[in-house]
DNA sequence: GTCTATATCCAGATAGAC
DNA sequence: GTCTATCTGGATATAGAC
């Protein structure tokens, strides 16, 4: 019957999903190399033989986080780049949802961990490190070329594009790393301190 | 005769120090638990049983690592404070010699890179967390104290305290972790751009 | 002090029963 | 699909020769 073996596709996914995101955690708080596979098991209430029949190895699991990690923020990115906003707001935009993302969903800065941790990583599968190869840059030039833009028009402050978005990703990787490290005393960051460093005070009286 | 017993101290302590600085660069390029003892052994060109001569283990000498980590950045957040400057002057000095030092010097990223690793990290030594746990919020804390003062003074910009401090040190985190991975392509920032989070801009041509 | 060889342990992955 | 038991490899640490 197709109908019970649609569902038991599901139910697969479901427990795809769910060791994913229980091996997310782990390596976010460990490190690939310092994760067993039965902590991912154990934390995920199945047995390591079963683990296996979903994912051939731990390295797979790592790639399949990579690679959503990365689906998601270059996603994000190519939305950002199409709005029909101007380019100062699209930075404030981007400024404020993803703090407010990194302080609602402790999941995103887990991914973000997880690419610093990687991209600093040579210990990592070359599968991985392919996906930085191609990935990694394309947040930076976006953001680059939003600079670039409004700073055309005046609003955006006249530093080099390439610092300014290295300088952005920095600051914004640096809260996520803290706030994956300090769930639980972690300070709500205010958006327009790192607005300061981009945007024009039109408005002095808005700080 | 105690000149030879000198000579062969030194000696062997600058032994030690060769295994500590290769032990580092592996550290911060693969991890801790990624890291194995003969990768360390090979490349410090000794073989594996030598080094159990000069440490008792793989996490004896991240322990190491970790406390001339802490005390390099603590005695230079001492320095800074107790320097006879206005605040304003304290934040641009430390961000013209952080970034100053990143750029010139490895090492100094990887110590960067290695207290956010182990921060980030529950699969370090226990020692090693204590450090943490006893030596991390003090740069944050100094920070914070001259930003508030020069707030007092007018020089500073009126956004909370601890979370300026934060932006700042994630800010120049999320750096020196850019400056590990990218050795090669890493670009030189303008320390201008960190200093406009910060500093009011009393002469808007510096610029 | 330095090396090579070895003991021990532990993690990843597989096999086979239910 | 799920488990338990087992195989295998590799890494840490030690022992013992030089």
């Amino acid at each position: 019957m197709p109908k019970n073996k649609e569902l038991n596709e599901k139910l697969k996914d479901e427990r795809r999903e769910q060791i994913l995101s229980t091996a997310l955690m782990l390596f976010a708080s460990r490190g690939l190399a310092a994760t067993r596979i039965t902590d991912i098991s154990k934390a995920a209430n199945i047995s390591q033989g079963l683990l296996y029949h979903y994912f051939s190895s731990k390295e797979e699991i790592f790639v399949k986080l990579m690679e959503t990690a990365f689906e998601k923020l270059n996603e994000a990115c190519r939305w950002l780049e199409a709005q029909p906003m101007p380019p100062d707001e699209k930075i404030r935009f981007a400024i404020y949802e993803l703090l407010k993302l990194l302080e609602e969903n402790p999941n995103a800065a887990r991914y973000h961990l997880l690419i610093a941790q990687s991209a600093a990583s040579d210990s990592i599968p070359d599968e991985a490190k392919d996906i930085i190869r191609r990935e990694y840059t394309y947040p930076y030039e976006v953001i680059a070329r939003i600079i670039t833009e409004g700073q055309e028009a005046g609003t955006i402050k006249k530093h080099d594009a390439n610092q300014s978005a290295l300088v952005f990703w920095s600051a914004i990787k640096g809260l996520a790393i803290y706030r994956a490290v300090h769930q639980d005393t972690f300070i709500a960051t205010n958006p327009e301190i790192l607005c300061s460093i981009f945007l024009e005070d039109i408005k002095k009286d808005m700080l």
